[in-house]
DNA sequence: ACTTACTTTTTTCACTGAACGAATTAAGTA
DNA sequence: TACTTAATTCGTTCAGTGAAAAAAGTAAGT
């Protein structure tokens, strides 16, 4: 639990400021008076908060409200152009970079191949060079860089910034934040799973706008779980979040990468496929099936390959398991279903939502409502951001930690 | 999200008057010099909020510490008899009443039976009735009761204090605290399920000291679950834990009272004896088992009646699957196993620890430790009121919510 | 045993500055 | 002209602050 800090001036200005710039943030354009009257401050106190703000270019005066009987109130923007944040997706053999402004937007993006054979210090170098070239490119000042978000697959420890291993990668306790830091000194840098990235764009621009306690389900090459609770992500003891896709679903059953067996990674994924298929050759090879990527049995299913769809299909009913024992432990509001998957959900929508309906909540009149991510690809680009972007915005009540080193 | 209060005097001195106070609760006795060393607050300050508190009654100076090389500190203490908790604990057929001290000291204990036919509201006048008695009884004056802290089994909505659903009691959308608190209108009722209550208690007595994140699985006549995160309960979206006795461990498995098939609590609980012999009944007859009481079938095992210790192992096997998947899903740093099943487990310990170990995080080598508490049945009392203390003394930053109206 | 020098604890007191609220000014509507 | 709403000005309040003083010790030296 982390300390509270003590009360002071200083941290009840810090406080007000906070208070008062995330609400121009989250409802711009608004008015003093409205300000006001949501903090609960008196609207002396706010005029100076406000002019504060504005000499620090936080945020802007414009345009008028329309008048409610009186004089018009002047409207505040946050100036989302204050400062840049750049994101970064490491995936198996590229780096994706994107500039943001403070809001999160996507201003420009970039990508860098390397291969398995780099060290972490040469990636890190990379993503060094590929900043530096957004900025001259983009003719901004590297000044301007406030916050740096870093997205990673595997187990990642976000306090103390480390990727703590990513089989994908092939890397283990990679101090990422600490080895940007190094060639920028002066700027936050954050890291985290790339999935409780996707999470953040849901919460601020996707279905987690409507909703306090909801999971992300990624399903893909394998299955993720990020676990948001009073529109905070959730992070267990090491800093991840937990292993969903590892738990067992059949005890016994087809062996995991990860040494156990039976794992729900092995049924309710691309992983299925292939395990299906080499358990029952004989239907699998009058299938014609050649390859058991997401894609390919998606397209055989709905070019009518009878194996393919029941591949689908059956996937579809383990999902659906997965996600009813997460409704009955976790009891969320949403689960949002991300990942490479969405984009072939009509093949095995029926059978998720038969199982995982049929739920213990259910049963008592509590529902629990079932949906598919809307958001593109740049959601990862937006999370990244938003990583940094929540940080550096947080109203100040705890004791600084040692995160975002 | 619940709001931050706005930055004010009155807030920055409520932040520091609890900070100051709960430093003397848990680490009493201490001295001014430490406390302000530690709140990082100006001695002088620190000296003007003890003497507040001091006439406020809530501390006392009592003693010297010895001197480390001048003045000998004055040491405080809190003053746990300044007000009186009463904590409730409704069973099947009983209410179990207690009254605490502020440290969640019991100071007497006091059942009363009721009956199924009985309806909340009579339950609700028994409750009165025997919180009247204690205090008479011990001679105290009502004006000293702050706290009425509540238990019960199924879910339980704490934050607008109703008992949404007890197939135990028969009751649906009970209003508990509503009708408590209109016999006791000054003082702050709360409730929560009853293994939420067990947990805090393991929390500030237990093994939770140790710990940051952990989870409490209750094993006995059902499987109840209770997720800390942060040294936080975790409360899903109506406000109950999860229901993770409910989730599917046996796809197409035994029927459970709740509608679902194969849930853990059919296997991992009392029920799994029963629905074992019914499954096998030429086994079962023939080992003279009478009961399927968790007392019986020990009772049995110990005589080294197969049957019964093969009940008993399989049980653990399947409890193990069930731990299994929680430390998967939550990475907590320790499960701690509560409930009438911990008499019993030196039956099935050796089958939980063999399944539950073999997880995923202990294949990145982070350990994930597996306990049985060492708590008595007093904890459920010591709970019960420290729901109430807790939220006594909890930190005022957050604008303040309708719970324990 | 007494004095002196040094520590640590606690209190006193003038000072600071963030929020506050009443009064004032500004800008509108009917 | 009367009323409404918005924004600013300015003296007041009070929790925390830090330096200094007071209180209460310890540890030598004589």
């Amino acid at each position: 639990m982390r300390a509270l800090r003590t009360g002071s001036k200083e941290l009840i200005k810090e406080i007000n400021r906070f208070k008062v710039l995330n609400i121009i943030r989250h409802q711009q354009p608004v008015s003093r008076s409205e300000i006001a009257k949501q903090c609960d401050l008196g609207v002396s106190t706010l005029s100076y908060i406000i002019e504060e703000l504005k000499t620090q270019r936080l945020i802007y005066e414009v345009g008028e409200a329309t008048s409610t009987g009186g004089r018009k109130a002047k409207l505040l923007r946050f100036n989302k152009d204050h400062g840049y944040i750049i994101s970064v997706k490491i995936e198996e053999e590229q780096i994706l970079t994107a500039l943001t402004n403070m809001e999160g937007e996507i201003l420009c993006k970039r990508y860098a191949l390397f291969s398995k054979k780099d060290s972490p210090e040469n990636v890190t170098d990379m993503i060094e060079s590929e900043i530096h070239q957004i900025f001259t490119q983009e003719k901004k000042d590297l000044s301007f860089l406030l916050g740096i978000g870093i997205l990673s697959s595997g187990l990642v420890n976000r306090h103390d910034g480390t990727i703590i291993r990513s089989s994908m990668l092939g890397w283990e306790n990679v101090p990422i934040t600490r080895m940007v830091k190094e060639s920028f000194p002066e700027v936050q840098v954050f890291v985290d799973n790339n999935i409780n990235g996707y999470t953040l764009a849901e919460l601020e621009k996707g279905e987690g706008k409507s909703s306090q306690n909801f999971l992300v389900v990624s399903i893909g090459a394998g299955v993720g779980l990020s676990v948001v609770i009073d529109r905070k992500i959730y992070y267990g003891s090491v800093g991840g979040a937990g292993e969903f896709g590892h738990t067992t679903l059949v005890p016994n059953g087809y062996p995991c990468h990860c040494g156990q067996n039976g794992c729900l990674e092995m049924y309710a994924s691309e992983f299925y496929f292939k395990n299906k298929a080499e358990d029952q050759v004989s239907s699998y090879s009058s299938s014609k099936l050649t390859d058991f990527h997401f894609s390919e049995v998606a397209r055989a299913a709905e070019e009518g390959n009878e194996f393919a769809m029941n591949l689908m299909k059956e996937m579809g009913s383990y999902l659906g398991y997965g996600l009813r024992n997460l409704i009955n432990t976790f009891n969320p509001d949403k689960i949002i279903i991300v990942g490479e998957g969405v984009k072939y959900s009509h093949l095995f929508n029926h059978e998720v939502n038969l199982i995982a309906n049929d739920n213990f909540f259910e049963k008592v009149d509590i529902k629990t409502e079932l949906v598919f991510s809307g958001l593109n690809d740049d959601a990862w680009f937006t999370g990244g951001a938003l990583l940094a972007i929540n940080q550096i915005f947080q109203e100040p009540i705890y004791e600084p930690i040692k995160a975002g080193l």
